[in-house]
DNA sequence: GTTGTGTTTTCTGTATACATCAGTATGTCC
DNA sequence: GGACATACTGATGTATACAGAAAACACAAC
């Protein structure tokens, strides 16, 4: 059901959701869409369809599609659903890892170890985290590629993007948080990280289990913790009617 | 997006692929469906959509849609992803789970306890069979429910589903197995429920964890099994030309 | 000024006609 | 007789016109 326009379609909306420039909560007109992209609406009716299956839109019969805005609650169990599936897949990796897996897992380790070094030096620090978000990643995916199960890898894959776009959006402007605890951050997580490629690299499946499920689980509340702090109200709770009455 | 016609299309189809009269491979196309259901292709295609994204039809640009057919390595791959949530999910139903939850569980237990026992003194098993698997079920789902993971428990009712698709239709016809041999594989699996209900009321998340992990793991070595004694290749590999031209 | 109702607008949902592609059959050439 | 090219068939993909629902607006009544 994938033809060319479709995709189109697709790849526009869904770029311009992971950018931010369109909001969570932004709504998406299905006419307006199809006069951006030179289209008609049915291929975009389409693409929001496959989008709202990626967890990124929301559609409502007669109301119309809008950018996925995620409530507190739902974040929660996303992101325990992501520790569930992930901390899995490493004991998966550390049973079924090839020599290759481990080259690749170890590779990105090297990345990062470099990078957080680096940072910790440099007074510029933000192309060199980018760099260093980009290894993390590359870490994650090696570590699930490891696992050889591909329905698991392209589900964790879908919550790491929904995280991204949910947290990303919340946590835009940062806090004024000092580098020497920043830096002191990345070293712990680095040193996670390292636990967990030498458990799979031992093939010890329950201690890559353990691992994950440490490092996810402190990642998270970290995430959470920032979130609470944020104003942004992203993920804050819908006011209800009442209250909406009061704050305006 | 779901309007009234989408959703009868969407019902008519599942309905059908769920009940077997539409087998894994089946080609679905949209206009005998529209005519069929009395509604035109647009909606079907919506249902179609709707209906590949729980996982029950393929659908491939220009060719088309079909029931979903599953190759072995995906089953196993589903059955891991399972593994992991319902297990996961477990651990979660012994930390936040209700006195109510409890009783929901507790229920679902004692009916198929009865239910097992009936089973064993009766000489007609069928019928009575149904209602074990329900109350199977029923036990499952209060386990996730107790999770309080609305998320989580989507996702493992979608796995649900498609397992019950993909080994129904493979294992449609019983293998002679002798009665005393299911009876006592009825009492094991009932002593595994059990175990992981105690596990759960005295808030113990690593054996509920545990116990669930141990009860799926069985049961999907066991149909695996039965898959592999199979000849109905519904899950089979699918044969190369170069061997399809040796068998035809 | 506020409330309630009726109208208007604007969006989505549906039907349908047309374009396009994949597979098949046919026919010609060697 | 076989291989290749071409036309045909039947499906899906796309555009668009129309129907219908929800929200927005305006206006009248209080």
């Amino acid at each position: 059901m994938k033809s060319v326009n479709t995709d189109v379609a697709y790849n526009y909306i869904r770029k311009r959701i992971l950018s931010g420039e369109y909001p969570p909560g932004h709504a998406l007109m299905t006419e307006l869409l199809a006069n951006e992209i030179k289209v008609s609406r049915t291929p975009v009716r389409d693409a929001l369809r496959k989008l709202e299956t990626d967890g990124l839109v929301t559609i409502q019969a007669h109301l119309g599609a809008s950018v996925k805005k995620m409530q507190l609650k739902e974040f929660r169990e996303m992101c325990d659903l992501r520790l569930a599936l992930e901390s899995h897949a490493a004991g998966l990796a550390a049973i079924n890892r090839t020599e290759a897996d481990l080259s690749e897992i170890q590779f990105a380790l090297e990345g990062m170890r470099r990078l957080t070094k680096e940072i910790a030096a440099a007074p510029d620090e933000q192309p060199l985290i980018n760099d260093l978000v980009r290894e993390d990643v590359r870490f994650h995916i090696a570590v699930m590629t490891a696992a050889k199960n591909e329905l698991m890898k392209k589900e964790i894959l879908r919550l790491h993007l929904l995280n991204r776009v949910v947290s990303g959006s919340a946590v835009g402007e940062k806090f004024a948080v000092k580098k020497s605890e920043l830096d002191a951050r990345r070293l712990v997580v680095l040193e996670k990280h390292n636990d967990i490629f030498t458990a799979i690299q031992r093939s010890d499946p329950a201690a890559a289990k353990r691992e994950m499920e440490f490092h996810l689980q402190e990642l998270i509340d970290h995430n959470l913790r920032l979130m609470s702090r944020s104003e942004s109200g992203v993920i804050a709770r819908e006011l209800t009617p009442e209250e909406l009455a009061y704050s305006s």
